[in-house]
DNA sequence: TTGAAAGCGCTACCAC
DNA sequence: GTGGTAGCGCTTTCAA
């Protein structure tokens, strides 16, 4: 049987109240009698019930994570740090994997409340935003990271997804591509949204036209409908000389598609993703890339997080973090004529 | 506040012993208090709190699962699939990140024990096994997965590591390679021990000297560390036209050493990995690699753990499962003299 | 069928 | 300083 309290008090020859006491380092003890009880808890190697404590008013001391997956590299770095830091201050980190789906959402949700975490991080698409309510009429403190719900007034951690869309467009603009095509998520993600606002603002402020139909929407598989998508788009006869991807995993489908309709990347496509996930570096060729500073993002989510269940109250609403550009291998000039297909006699083609 | 089953009771004008028996389904009420009780629980938004449930002696249906870090795509995977398998089964998960740390280890088993999981996978390396012993007297669930401890006949769900390092070497040697190193992980890892064992003992018997100098252990930041060694390696005048990594990331280190070293991959140096995880699929060259069914091990490890807890016997120690080998670009025949620094007259090396 | 009541392990308040 | 005790929300006998 597991050791209590009561088997640590009787041992001692003390009640239980004074053990609870120097289990919780408060009230007065005389410090015999709490070495004492220290070095019995220690012999009967007792581990106070988290589950007993918190049944009387006192935390959990667990938080959840609502990620969309937790196999996509990107919210794999946010989990670990987030744990990490949780870790740090006491907390365990239970993950969600919702595929951005509001079933999951809800059904998450419910758990979590039910086991009473202490707090939730929410990293993942909510579109029915009603889904949220159950958190705020029990005030359960949440913090949004990596996702954007203006609407709702919740404090969040996150990356200025529209100048990152800016950054990428301004690279490729000042390449001198003038075909641009995007690979966008599920329009569910605020973020792919913004990224996708802040990309094509920039070109039109260049006088660029995004137009409509090289703007292609993913869901599930990423990389898969990436690649899929992406072959729609290049395997028209007139056809983009840069694909901007909302993220990582899109960008490799576009990879793929690349080479599987025998597209030199960068030489006849560049391609941009987002995210700098591991992935990014060891593609081929590697991703030309916007990155995130998931470390910082997931230490802030839970510093956030815990202040607001100690104080009750939200600080600082919105924490925006600067995106930056890693330029590697998989952007360069386009071709000539920024409509390679039109060109095979130009020979220039192969100075780029 | 949180509404109780209390107040459903109150507003049912019945006791909570009867809500309690139709939240649990048990028990003789009559259908139409029964559905009297059931829709005053959906009004109220009633949520029973697993906290309380568990402390009357039910579970809290939450697992606990270690692993060496949760952002290593390989472990990804195996979370996302120890996840939703559990969900299904309606577990909630807690990930512990390790690091293949003892001390973070023995923390984590004892913060999942005070928060009374239900059930333990550990994908980690445990050096002190005696750090398992709180668990064992507790009788604390436990199940091992893609990790082997044989002296402590846990259940375990895992690849044959052995045969996984011995298809590797086959391959290898059928490829005509003679000079063989390896890129071995912390030798706390199990695994990496056996798939050694399996590749050099392939080697020894094609009559294929695996030399001591060239298994160089790798520790903390495996992409890193895997280039610093692999570059250690290869920049001997006499070095190995053939690299066998214990994971994928060590061979993205690899990968990137030899690029830093100016070898090309796989003309004058193959490289194979292990665990098949989306990275193999996006380097440059693409990884041949061995892949394990993470997938199946995810749900099988909750299978079979979910069954220990509720029948409280072990049916079968070990599952098994076959790894795959998985040939991509990054395996060649060697160059043609098997130390190609030697042979720079030998045009015959741009032949291959 | 139904409900009263005894805990589960712990915290916190209060009286000594 | 110290210990008795009333809950926390729920499950589970056991009588009625």
């Amino acid at each position: 049987m597991k050791t209590t309290i009561y088997d640590v008090a009787r041992e001692a020859g003390v009640s239980i109240a004074a053990v609870s006491q120097v289990i919780n380092g408060k009230g007065k003890i005389s410090k015999e009698r709490r070495n004492d009880i220290i070095q019995i808890m220690e012999r009967l190697n007792y581990q106070p019930s988290v589950i007993a404590s918190a049944l009387t008013g006192k935390k959990t001391y667990t938080l959840g994570l609502l990620v969309p997956d937790i196999s996509n590299p990107f919210f794999a770095e946010i989990a670990r740090s987030v744990e990490d830091q949780g870790h740090q201050r006491g907390y365990s980190l239970v993950i969600c994997s919702t595929d951005n789906k509001d079933e999951k959402v809800e059904r998450y949700l419910s758990l979590l409340q039910q086991k009473s975490v202490d707090g939730i991080i929410i990293g993942t698409g909510v579109k029915n935003r009603e889904l949220l309510n159950p958190l705020f009429e029990k005030s359960i403190p949440t913090i949004l990271i990596a996702r954007d719900m203006p609407s709702l007034d919740l404090q969040t951690v996150l990356v200025d997804d529209y100048s990152g869309g800016a950054i990428a467009a301004r690279h490729l603009i000042e390449l001198g591509h003038k075909a641009l095509a995007v690979l966008a998520e599920n329009p569910k993600v605020s973020s792919s949204r913004e990224r996708i606002r802040g990309f094509s603002e920039t070109l039109v402020q260049a006088g660029i036209e995004l137009q409509e139909s090289w703007i292609q929407t993913c869901r599930e598989d990423l990389v898969k409908d990436g690649k899929c998508k992406a072959i729609e788009i290049l395997q028209n006869t007139k056809r983009p000389t840069a694909l901007f991807c909302c993220n990582d995993l899109l960008a490799i489908g576009a990879l793929q598609a690349a080479k599987e309709l025998g597209l030199k990347v960068p030489k006849q496509l560049s391609i941009v993703g987002f995210d700098n996930t591991i992935l990014a570096s060891v593609t081929d060729p590697p991703l030309t890339t916007v990155s995130q500073p998931t470390e910082l993002m997931g230490k802030m989510a839970v510093d956030l997080l815990i202040e607001q269940l100690k104080t009750k109250t939200i600080s600082n609403p919105r924490k925006i973090l600067p995106p930056e550009l890693y330029v590697r291998d998989s952007t360069a000039k386009p071709p000539n004529k920024s409509h390679a297909t039109n060109d095979k006699k130009n020979k220039l083609d192969s100075i780029n």
